[in-house]
DNA sequence: GATGAATGAGTTTTCATTCAT
DNA sequence: CATGAATGAAAACTCATTCAT
């Protein structure tokens, strides 16, 4: 009777038990070797799972993601304010709990500015359309209920890649930005510009 | 009398020679052997003036930005207002002038995130710092001159970094960012909180 | 009742469902996942039928030996001159209907010169034997017929191994042999000598 | 002052150092570590010198082939008749002196039918045609001299493979093949049509 | 100072074989 | 009997760095 593994089950378990591996060093400094070792597996067996190491960091920024994206609905469904809303997308680039997801993600903007295959272009512009989309409904619903004023769903490229910006010049600099407060007073500054006067 | 050679100044040739070579490749694939062919020097040579390849990057980096910060100078002069001074700013990310520069920037960028070496991170501290200081006086200027509201000066560092965020998006996706397009969209409608009305 | 598989039959239907894969690659290309695979069987169970990759060959040679003699046979019984009869040996070497098997036969050379097993060997001296009493026996009925003159039996071995030498150099090289017809003509030459004056 | 090594001596260093190595072993069981420590060179060295382990026997080939080509022309001067010479040929299949070159030979002829790269085949096809013309020059001498009847000129090939084929069916079989004794009965079996009646 | 020949550590990848189920 | 998941030995190849000349 053959042993039946639920594949897409152990890519999982695999990915996951590289996790602080993968977190603590860039996947250049990570040989296969150490991967499977971690892993508990054989070299061999790696193969079976993963065409390669990036698949590796796929499987778990997926798995990550989602958990992140539940944390996120969880706290959107606390904040009272649009400002506030909008400040919960920003927690991403500083939180705790948002760590390891964000090592990575540091890890797949440098890959795809280093060398940027197709997968990995596509997977980062389905997650940009994805949180895009978020948070457009979530302005949407600002300027529906009359807090925010139409102007403000121009905005909305620019802020977010603000946040971007900010979290790779905080870790390309040194001691200029401080990625709470700053974010934190610049997107004040722009919601009291696009907050409708009571 | 022995033939004193400049090492400053061949630092500059050896990193000059290569510019094409740099621009094209990512650092990462590009090897030693190729970088002294490339300059028509011995690979033992290229020890002589780097430590490694990483330095020459750097050589090269300086010697870019030199000439770009003149040319931004001249743009400068040249703009009316603070807002178009502003825009100015924003061309680095997508003017055919600038394209050696921001690839080698987009490198910079890259090795900051996998592997953050201090002097790298000294060297885009630094450069922050520059280029933030020379955007904060010119909007010091446009609030002396009442052309500004104060509060503009509250948004330098995240307008600073929206571009950052911009031209790191527009590399990782696809489709999604229009550099110039996107860029001047949103600084137009920044500038229109804080112009003041006249 | 247990179901008894018939090995000797399965190991047939194991080599003959690999015909065309094995036919086309040569051995050392194929894997025995892909042989597993082809035959619709697991890698265990291959090792169940087979000790390795080559006793498939050897499988695979000896059920297409059987067909090709078989039409050898029919072929012989059409030939009306000894001449004739001689010539369809060599027609293994260039006929479309032998394709298959000359492609094992390629591959057994191959072996045999790189890595020579006992079991390969004997088994390539087994055939050298059966043709050789094969052509001699024809050879033999001609010089009793009086159709040959009997120095004709002193160039069987030479006239054989010329075939396979043909065969050899036309694999080997390019644009310099062509099989049926330096075969032909070679065969011819030496029949107008061997042939008795009438 | 740059230490200049002549590459195509240094080649032929390594591929003679690699001699009895190549000749003692298939070159799908040499590791290019083997050869590397045989010549007494670094792993890194042999790929300064030779693209892959292919070009090491070709080099080899090359200089041994060389050296017969040489051992031919002695022989060739000292037979008397066209048999002679055409036997001196021959002596390649079975003489002491050719060992090395033959056990080179084998090896290419595997090759060439396992996994035929252009390389190989053109350079056998130049072999092959260099050896023909050598021999079709002294077959054409023969019936010059009257020696020979023109007919003779059309056993080449077929003469020519037959010593081809003899050599594989040798290595291929046990106990069938008796090199030097077989060739030269069928040779002069064949002589004795082709020679001139005085 | 300049050179480039020499090097071997380090990594990826494949695949025959085993064996628990 | 049949299976296919797991494995790790083995091999090729690259390239930064050294150092004799």
């Amino acid at each position: 009777m053959p042993i039946v593994v639920d594949k897409a089950q152990k890519r999982k378990e695999i990915a996951l038990a590289c996790k602080e591996l993968l977190v603590r060093k860039s996947i250049q400094e990570i040989t296969i070797a150490e991967i499977a070792k971690t892993a508990g597996i054989g070299k061999g067996t790696f193969y079976e799972y993963f065409q390669d190491k990036e698949e590796l960091i796929f499987e778990l920024v997926n798995i990550l993601m989602l958990a992140h994206n539940e944390r996120k609905e969880t706290m959107l469904a606390e904040a009272k304010s649009t400002r506030e809303k909008i400040k919960v997308f920003y927690t991403f680039f500083y939180s705790d709990e948002s760590a390891d997801l964000r090592a990575l993600y540091k890890e797949f903007i440098a890959y795809a500015l280093i060398a940027p295959k197709q997968e990995m272009i596509a997977f980062q512009t389905e997650c940009f359309r994805f949180y895009y989309r978020w948070v457009e409904q979530i302005i949407d619903e600002g300027i529906a209920k009359g807090e925010l004023l139409p102007v403000a769903k121009e905005l909305i490229k620019g802020m977010y890649t603000m946040g971007e910006g900010m979290f790779v010049a905080s870790l390309a600099t040194e001691g200029v930005i401080s990625l709470k407060e700053d974010i934190d007073r610049y997107v004040d500054h722009i919601f009291d510009f696009v907050e409708q006067e009571k």
